[in-house]
DNA sequence: GCCGTTCTTAACCTGATGGTTGACAATCTC
DNA sequence: GAGATTGTCAACCATCAGGTTAAGAACGGC
């Protein structure tokens, strides 16, 4: 459930045009010919990263006459800080702990013994 | 430069399993077949998703005896989370400021008048 | 109503990705 | 050294992703 969108903000954010995109967005919001200016790819192409980034839930598009504003909604990167985060926090914990353990054992030289099951 | 980087840990993160991995390594270091046995697919396929982590500089592979234990690399998290959080903070900034502008607008009904050139 | 503008959808091509099987390198065990 | 264990590499296959061109939908302006 999670882990599908999860996917699908990764993915969109694993392509540099669509990172620029959404940079991009953070500034102002913008329509796809604004947005699709800069880069030397047709209309369509960046019609079609737009797509990915909705589908992701990075923006959202309206409509406003002729022009589909595209606005860039922040909620989303919570969704990864927290997994991200999580992550790192777990994995710091880890070294604190194991420095601690390196720092509370006797000071002798590399070659010691492997800690035949230490913690398990 | 550092926008491959990026592009390969998004791209790496993608991926469900590897996802998967990325949260067992952080309770503690593995070997491949450590990894490989919770899921359905071929001990190959794992070692390319290892590959891919490690590309993207996620996870280091050492040698001991035959084993290949695999451990998490945290640093290349807080790449990510300055990117997300530089493009969130912007974001946040720029409600912040349209919030302000409209409070000090007068209060009249919905179909207030489109602001014609109000901070171009 | 018609034309130009804006944008999306469909069909298609190509290269990357995730999976498989098969071969083999490297290391421990006997 | 022979055999088992652990893991990688190579070749292959199917699907997906990003790009294109072509067509058309939706709207504003005349």
């Amino acid at each position: 459930m999670s882990a599908e969108a999860l996917s699908r903000v990764f993915s969109a954010l694993a392509d540099p045009t669509r990172r620029d995109i959404v940079a991009r967005l953070a500034v102002a919001d913008a329509t796809v010919n604004e947005l699709a200016a800069p880069y030397d790819v047709t209309l369509q192409a960046v019609s079609k990263h737009l797509k990915v980034l909705a589908d992701a839930g990075l923006v959202s598009r309206s409509r406003d006459g002729q022009r589909r504003p595209v606005h860039l909604e922040a909620e989303v990167f919570d969704l990864m800080t927290k997994w991200i985060e999580r992550y790192r926090r777990e994995a710091e914990e880890r070294y604190r702990r194991l420095d601690e353990l390196l720092r509370t054992l006797p000071e002798d030289g590399p070659p010691a013994p492997p800690i035949e099951g230490a913690s398990r």
